[in-house]
DNA sequence: CCAACAGTGAGAATAGCGTTCTCCGCAGAT
DNA sequence: ATCTGCGGAGAACGCTATTCTCACTGTTGG
């Protein structure tokens, strides 16, 4: 044991300061990779891009992505999480016009699926694109990014259930994850699912069929 | 031109008799790929095989396989198609011991969710989880593939609404394509939904979902 | 001012995988 | 018996992610 542990608190103080600066730069530089990519996503409007795209738009090297980053996968889910992170600012901030829990609801899930959307013209083209393939190889990772959206559905379901306008046997916390899924991955297929002759699934119909379900009420 | 089209017909008879066993040992040879990757897949719980891995189980060669398939792709298509095809076969024989159209749509879909879940030890272990992917790339061919359990979901809502237990305002197409979606979605993440403290969620409570929505009913 | 040094850029090297290509043997038709 | 074309074996290619090498630069401690 080198006595590592009772270090004198100036020494370890000097030493802050010395790498204080190095931790900026670094971080300086991950968001410099993070911007380029979310730039070249935005412009292909897919994920499939080339680690060296990033690195040469970014102007680092591919050295330094490797030291910021565990992986390509680590720059998407980093990417991924900002995203749903921000989404979930958003929608709470569109859905706090809404004084009606269930009304909330409504406006939370319209503007979840208009965000999951693919390429609704630039703005926000992550989501769902790539979210399927992270989901087989990092479940853990998907899971702690989706958190902020869950906790978000959470608890506008809780306060419906609260003013009594929720099914009195459910869950808020599973109907949550239940929403979530079918908004995010229904807006994804979307446009793969809808015949040459009909429309897309509308937002309106999500709403519809999660809030109401399909079967006739008595 | 010479005179192709309006070759005698003994001869086209000839022609045919000579094709047709070669036409027979390609589809042998296909089936022969189709069987091995699918033993794979089985086996490792996951469409992450490479072409490689399907020659060398099925003692054909690199060749054949780019004859048989335009690439991977195909091959996985394939196999999707077949498992949603048959999956819907089965599907619809289980339902076929209900009356109530109701009910038939409950087994539909339980047994179309535990069907979907990765991996719950061999027997159908396709599905969800590649389609993403291939949702992306080619979505055509997808919505081809998901063409009969689409098919069935509407028969199935038809007949219901024809009993009157479908909220009237319903298109029935438009309801099963939104089902499918939740259905084999939610299956797909249960996994990865799931908290540590949490179960995941059920084949019930998706059927609640699907069927009922949150929203209490007044 | 000098010398060690940690961090970084440039880019060559490696490795996995899908896909293509080349060569060659063999079975069936003429 | 020869010709034709399919199909096997596997080398070769191209693209990516990832790792490795090396030289350079700015900082720090003397």
């Amino acid at each position: 044991m080198t006595s590592a542990n009772e270090e004198p608190a100036w020494k370890q103080r000097a030493v802050e300061r010395s790498i204080k600066t190095a931790k900026l730069r670094a971080e300086q530089r991950v968001q410099r990779f993070l911007d380029a990519a979310q730039a070249i996503i935005t412009e292909k409007g897919t994920t499939e891009f080339t680690v060296q795209e990033v690195v040469e738009r970014s102007k680092q090297s591919l050295r330094s992505f490797y030291l910021q980053f565990d992986g390509k996968h680590e720059l998407l889910l980093a990417l991924f999480e900002d995203a749903l992170s921000k989404s979930a600012e958003q929608i709470r901030a569109a859905a706090a016009t809404e004084s009606d829990p269930v009304a909330r609801l409504q406006v939370a899930v319209s503007l979840l699926f208009e965000l999951s959307r693919p390429d609704p013209n630039a703005k926000r083209p992550l989501f769902s694109d790539f979210a399927p393939q992270l989901l087989i190889t990092h479940p853990t990772e998907v899971r702690v990014a989706h958190a902020p959206l869950i906790a978000l559905l959470t608890e506008f379901l809780t306060e419906a259930a609260e003013a009594d306008e929720l099914r009195a046997d459910l869950q808020p916390r599973r109907v949550a994850a239940m929403v979530m899924q079918t908004v995010m991955f229904i807006a994804q297929s979307s446009v793969a699912t809808e015949d040459p002759d009909n429309h897309p699934i509308t937002a309106d119909e999500v709403w519809e069929f999660c809030a109401q379900g399909f079967v006739r009420q008595s």
